[in-house]
DNA sequence: TTTGATTAGAAACTATTATTTCAGAAACCA
DNA sequence: TGGTTTCTGAAATAATAGTTTCTAATCAAA
């Protein structure tokens, strides 16, 4: 009689419970407690805290139909896996009209990972001192971005230009960069923009910063940009995506969550830019004016 | 320096990230990746899993502070069973470290409401019909932005221009945009980023350009730009989130998924545009190559 | 281009883990 | 009780995991 593959562990020793011997019975109980972390050390170590032998746990292993210890503890590592992992909306479908296999149900697949991964590593705690940071607006705030991230530079200036003055956007020609890092003061901060593949010229602007006494603050992804070795802080953003370019969906996530809490923390200031802006808009005609 | 004791192997990871190398951070990633039940085989899986050497996985671990890799992983186990036997476990929660309240929690809430939301809004076949308009070399391609959407349109512009040519990039300053529409031809598309506060030019853009027989792309929010009424094809996102602003996430989103598409059906003209680009870039050092 | 420093993996090596063998112990049975 | 079977772990062995060494490759600086 072969036992069944798709079974757990658990329920493996459960059913077979009575055709164990007596040390089995031991070291049974012993991966049952604490399930199933207990099994996942070396043979060794689960042996010992049985108090049996280990041709013990060999043999327990090939009754319960593995092919060894090995094996049994691969099929431990999958349960946790199953147990640990966040299944929501692995298998619902994005745009519920197109098939699976359709661009944007995968691209949605990819961008939501990527945003779950990123978000695990990011430490809050870092993002708070940025914020701060950003919402000082006693340092002057450079903002840089290289040949596609000067997209995300720009999104980020054009916002944090109505929350706070003080702010300079970096022109993306590198060539004049060193008169912008003439006037960079030491208390200032730069916002670098660099995923891949990084810009040489990014990396000695860094430098050339740092020097100068220049707090940087770098987003970029998670291969994470040489610029990123002199920054004081950094966000790494994925960025794969199954595309023949990378994704700045996430990153430009992170960007808009840094840009509202800067504006959290400078409301009183923020709420009189704000609206000497709406009044420079509305007299202007430019924008129309909704809801 | 030595790392305290009592960190997370994430946690060393993310503060040391910038220390490690090429294949560390690789490394890293892949441990992270699925975390952290990737990281509970032999060090031979995880290392192929990454496509490091195993040595490296060895000096990656002494470097964040371990004796060695069996040192990581029990320490990795730790954390497996303090995940499992705490089943109320953060997991719904974005940035586990942060409380739910946390901006980068809310945020992330909403951008993925916003994502299902607009996802289940849009009709696959126009997406497609889009993408064959866009690649269709042709035509020539126009796009334009708002005071806020053209680092949108920026963005997609840099994007399309590796994809395709006779491309235009039409200028902030809407003073000038007659003179663009002097050069639209009749089978031209004109790509519009438009989201609220609508921009009356942008209306008057349209129709000028509508009238000359320029067929209309629209990508604009859930409530639809004044442009909108004029274009052939429109797309709505949702861009309410918990900011004074809105968010270009998911427009974000459409957009590089449109651009994966365009690249798609017209790979064989824009594989040798790629290549060229890649030796322009080559020649003039301006980037580094990764991998 | 040369030079020196850093990095990364192949290969050699060591340590540990897993399996098998086997002999003694325990259980069972007549 | 003696014979038989089953069980168990010590020890030997095999397999694999982990570490170290060393050289080639890469990269930055001169």
């Amino acid at each position: 009689m072969e036992t069944p593959q798709d079974l757990t562990v658990a329920e493996r020793i459960r059913s077979r419970f009575d055709e164990l011997t007596r040390a089995e019975r031991q070291l049974a109980n012993a991966i049952m407690d604490n399930y199933p972390v207990s099994g996942l050390g070396s043979i060794t170590v689960i042996a010992d805290a049985s108090d049996v032998s280990t041709p013990t746990v060999v043999r327990m292993a090939k009754k319960l139909g593995f092919r060894g210890f090995p094996d049994l503890q691969a099929e431990l590592r999958a349960e946790v896996e199953a147990t640990i992992s966040n299944p929501i909306s692995k298998h619902n479908r994005w745009a519920g009209n197109a098939p699976d296999t359709h661009i944007l149900n995968r691209f949605a697949d990819s961008v939501m990972e990527n945003m779950r991964q990123t978000l695990r590593q990011i430490d809050p705690e870092e993002f708070n001192a940025v914020a701060k940071l950003l919402s000082d607006h006693s340092r002057g705030i450079h903002v840089v971005g290289g040949r596609i991230t000067h997209s995300l530079a720009d999104y980020f200036f054009t916002h944090m230009q109505m929350v706070r003055d003080n702010l300079t956007l970096v022109a993306a020609n590198s060539n004049v960069w060193p008169h912008y890092v003439l006037n960079m003061k030491a208390d200032d901060v730069l916002v670098i923009f660099d995923i891949r593949r990084y810009e040489r010229d990014i990396q000695h602007l860094a430098e050339m910063a740092k020097s100068q006494g220049v707090t940087l603050v770098v987003f970029t992804d998670q291969w994470g940009s040489p610029a990123a070795k002199h920054a004081t802080h950094s966000f790494h953003s994925r960025i794969e995506v199954p595309s023949a370019w990378d994704s700045a969906v996430v990153p430009l996530f992170i960007i808009e969550a840094m840009i509202a809490a800067v504006q959290d923390l400078s409301w009183v200031e923020t709420e009189d830019r704000m609206k000497s802006l709406e009044e420079l808009l509305d007299q202007t005609r430019m924008f129309r004016k909704f809801k």
